[in-house]
DNA sequence: TTGTAGGCGTTATCAT
DNA sequence: ATGATAACGCCTACAA
């Protein structure tokens, strides 16, 4: 058997109450005996049964991790992953273990958000790739378990969110290609219930308005994030309206989707059409031609979600809506004409 | 607060151990009053206390895993993440949770890996990423959690491990080289310390010997598996060495480092040098040139690694080493001479 | 400075 | 078929 405090106590030849106190750094306790009972600790292999403990100060130094949709799928552009990576390595630093909440499940699915974090005894929740028509973001606004979004900015009690700045960054994917000459610029965007794309779309007609280029609906379509929806959107524009002449799209999987498709109908990158990503996902240095695309610092994300979300739960002040800064990447995917 | 089998027990008008059975479905119990009760749980949105189970049952249907040195770098092979896809999926599957212990801190470092697990409770670990000569791996051995490795084939009880077939994939790298007029193969390998290093070297050293071509330790450099590491040892091989016409690399990272460092001094792929890789990551379809590679398939494998852990956990007999088949992938790094 | 006693939410044992 | 009671390992009044 593994050992408790009743051992150590027995040991010891002291109650276990000295021997809590002891282990927990109280200072009512004399040096002698402390000293002793760390000792025998140590020697006995001794480690808290967190089960136990959580059961009455009802903290488990957990944090729970919402990851919906992440399937094999995901794999190419490993967003999820370098948030995760962030995420770890903070909570890690600020002695909080993460456990993965499987939501992919049909079963973990019937359970009520709420009854998963409790179930598990979560301090708190960190939730990702959650779409706005998600049955479980309502849960999660009327619920008092405090959490972090990555992604969706909702303005509740006890819920914060982390973001990049979308808007300024697809506002400067498309002024890097109208400052290019480009007068007709596509748009590949996600789809309708996500909050990046409604985002990305502001920054987009935000940029041609300030350059005094008409906003024209049938140069968008959605390519649901993927690479073949990027495939398809890209021939379907530059087919219906040959005079486009640049795509901005709302990821590189999509862009490298489109790059594909565009070969596919005979126009190459970047001589007949350019194309600005989002994200820099890591295939995006290497693939052909190189992808210009804004970058975001999605492992920063992660670790300032984790970080905000322990802010939170030790009731530190926290600004609830965090917004890190997009980036343009200058690489090979864009021609400046003229 | 939220609702305890005693508050149900109120509720219902009977003993806590009553509701007790009724919940976990026992069948001693009065078909009215177990309506009744579940009736109630669900009105009151009752959900289990696990810690509070787990006291008793010493179950927590909690799998650890332990990453070894997951960090910014592991973000472009994602090797791991997709790994984790694998167990995340059917460790939620077979309803399981999965907490990510973070060893990468000093703090977590310097607890024992025993009281690592022991803390959290869980039932039992999935280790990937440890070298052989971590500290951690001989605790892990005498320790008598149950425990999967990835890609280090310990024989030990409650001690299972899945691998990809290392040696026959360095094998057919090779093979598949020579077959294409090759006489002179470099190997960048990773390092001493890692099992999978020692594998294909074997693979590597057999094709060569089944092919009568000598084996020349001056053609074998280690790169790390980083990209630089790579790049580097590309560099050294092709210019000491200038006979060499072909570099089977351990892994896709380090090919497409090489192929850069080969570029460097003035050397084209494949046409002056053929390059294959290991692993399959996403980076290598759409590098330039495309990796021939051996696929490793990484979902798979932890997808396995889980069944497996758990079979051990519910006692179920299970082959302690899982083998995995390793598939070349022919794309453009590699030229067939003659 | 130390010990006693009670309780956290659950399940198991033994009665009834 | 149901209920009292003890136990899991820990913490925290309260008392001494």
């Amino acid at each position: 058997m593994t050992p408790t405090i009743k051992d150590i106590a027995k040991a010891a030849e002291v109650s276990v109450t000295t021997v809590s106190r002891a282990l927990n750094g109280y200072t009512d306790v004399n040096e002698e005996t402390k000293k002793k009972i760390l000792r025998i600790a140590d020697e006995l292999k001794y480690s808290p049964n967190i089960a136990a403990r959580s059961l009455i100060v009802k903290k488990t130094k957990t944090l729970g991790l919402l990851l919906s949709g992440i399937t094999r799928s995901s794999i190419k552009d490993n967003i999820a992953f370098e948030i995760l990576c962030g995420m770890n390595d903070r909570s890690g630093e600020l002695d909080y273990d993460l456990v993965l909440f499987n939501t992919t499940s049909q079963k973990q699915r019937m359970k009520s958000y709420k009854s998963l974090c409790l179930e598990r005894g979560v301090d708190g929740v960190i939730i990702m790739g959650i779409r706005l028509d998600d049955p479980y973001l309502q849960e999660i606004v009327q619920s008092s378990i405090p959490c972090v979004l990555i992604d969706i900015p909702l303005a509740e009690k006890n819920v914060g969110s982390v973001s990049t700045d979308n808007v300024s960054g697809a506002y400067q994917a498309t002024e890097h290609l109208i400052r290019g000459g480009h007068k007709h610029i596509g748009f590949i965007n996600g789809h309708a219930q996500a909050y990046v794309s409604i985002k990305r779309l502001e920054g987009y007609r935000l940029a041609l308005l300030d350059h005094d280029i008409e906003y024209r609906e049938e140069f968008i379509a959605d390519g649901s994030f993927s690479e073949n929806g990027g495939y398809e959107s890209a021939i379907m524009l530059a087919t219906k309206h040959p005079e486009i002449t640049a795509l901005f799209c709302a990821s590189d999987l999509m862009a490298i989707g489109a790059i594909q498709g565009l070969k596919n109908i005979g126009k190459t990158v970047p001589e007949n059409v350019s194309i600005v990503g989002f994200d820099n996902i890591a295939i995006s240095g290497y693939c052909s031609p190189t992808l210009t695309t804004i970058h975001q610092n999605k492992y920063d994300m992660g670790y300032r979600a984790a970080q905000m979300l322990v802010d939170m739960l030790e009731g530190r002040q926290v600004h609830p809506h965090l917004t890190l800064p997009a980036e343009l990447v200058e690489r090979q995917s864009v021609r400046i004409l003229s």
